[in-house]
DNA sequence: CAGTGGTCTAGACCACACT
DNA sequence: GTGTGGTCTAGACCACTGC
């Protein structure tokens, strides 16, 4: 049943070979074997994980320890905790805080006021990685993704223009109809769909001037000045598993960002 | 000497009146009481504040209540633990992550390799602030602001132009001069010449086009997209206390954000 | 009521920095 | 060595949720 303490004194306690830089807190230990739990699909997004105490005499620590383990991947978001009922695998789909890595909001009203955007799916097709797209999801140019361009649009105005990219063999038979017809946000759909997470991701942001296809599909005049995202996503271990480029129009909306 | 305990079990003891929603956690008072001696003055950006056991004395608490109000101050960073030597009053100075809040990076080589950016000040004026910039700054219209125009290059390449709001007030006697000759991040000059830190922002990104007078001062063509960063600065207790409306070249750099 | 996370304490020991 | 932050423990009690 449980699993081996592996006290921090354990550390280089016998063949200290070489280079052993490596002494992590038990607390560190234990988060790890938290992980490794996630990946490995025992919770699932949305269910509670096993209650501090449990949790503390199945890896044979105090429940302190194990606190400061949840703690920390709480302030990741990979996990949730609910006073008085446990604590769950973060979801994209029933967290309060919905389009958590969609930054770009109306210039007026309530923001989260909008709703969830109109999706339209203009092209969901398989193909070999290009250079830089194989680079960017850590594959090799050539393997198979699969490539989906769509619009979302807020109160009936297109709003972003979107290229997703995604590994083919974690996305095999993604096809139109759901990304499309699927309610609520595409990552959320992922989790139940492919069982893919994203846990976070860095977006690069420059400032280009609309092509006349990007300017019809968006309803702008050409050169219209645009927002260019380009957005690497990433599932539990760092492995990256989406590449978006967007185009954002910012005449009604802006990308808000918290510094801190 | 010692502050009241204010343990809690004191909330709403007596004097119920009302709406009291108010509960905070003993950890949370003293957060909020060492809060009270940073903006206080008591101890200033770069000094050492007094050791967890020093302060554990000094609120009746125990050293793991302090520690936890220590931990989300450093969380905030707006202090800093070092292992061995003590806990620091968060700087914009000597801080090795200098320049915390410009996401801007190049393209092409490694981060944080380019060093300081050359500064040139273009205009620093004492006016009455517009309706939009006093209540960017929480300022009446008409009261006394300095207004900073400036350019920032890297390599020779002018690739920010940026005007920054700051309240009449608090920035008494900023000149050109010291705006220019600083060395080091213009916030911590901020922090050694008026004792103004800068604690977090919030951005508001657009992509726009330069107009004829931007496109001259930052050697580009006119019409060329351009990224607007429109930042509000604030100081402890959410106080904002600079505008900033900066257009940043985004030919060869990028905006960088980590969505987490 | 029982079970969960949240707070607080007190004490022991470890890792690191300075002197 | 001394003093600092960092880790770990064990136990007590509080606050919230749902039966």
């Amino acid at each position: 049943m449980a699993s081996s303490p592996a006290f921090q004194t354990d550390n280089g306690s016998a063949a200290m070979d070489a280079a052993t830089p490596a002494f992590s807190p038990l607390y560190q230990q234990i988060k790890g074997l938290i992980l490794q739990s996630l990946q490995g699909g025992e919770w699932k997004p949305g269910e509670s994980i096993p209650s501090e105490m449990d949790l503390a005499a199945r890896f044979r620590v105090s429940q302190g320890t194990v606190r400061k383990a949840i703690d920390e991947l709480a302030a990741e978001n990979l996990l949730v905790r609910r006073q008085g009922k446990g604590t769950f695998v973060a979801t994209h789909s029933e967290q309060h805080v919905q389009y958590r890595f969609l930054k770009l909001v109306p210039d007026i009203g309530d923001q989260g006021s909008e709703g969830p955007a109109e999706r339209s799916v203009l092209e969901c097709k398989r193909l070999r990685a290009s250079a830089d797209v194989a680079r960017a999801l850590a594959l090799r140019s050539g393997d198979a993704v699969v490539q989906v361009r769509r619009t979302l649009a807020f109160g009936g105005m297109p709003t972003i223009l979107e290229d997703l990219w995604l590994p083919g063999n974690a996305f095999k038979g993604l096809t139109s109809e759901q990304m499309a017809g699927y309610h609520g946000p595409t990552y959320a759909m992922f989790e139940v769909e492919f069982g893919v997470r994203m846990v976070r991701a860095e977006e690069k942001i420059r400032a280009v001037a609309a092509d006349a296809a990007q300017a019809t599909l968006l309803q702008v005049a050409q050169g219209t000045p645009l927002l260019s995202v380009e957005r690497v996503a990433y599932t539990y271990n760092d492995v990256p598993m989406e590449l978006r480029r967007g185009l954002y129009r910012t005449d009604t909306h802006h990308y808000r960002n918290a510094l801190s």
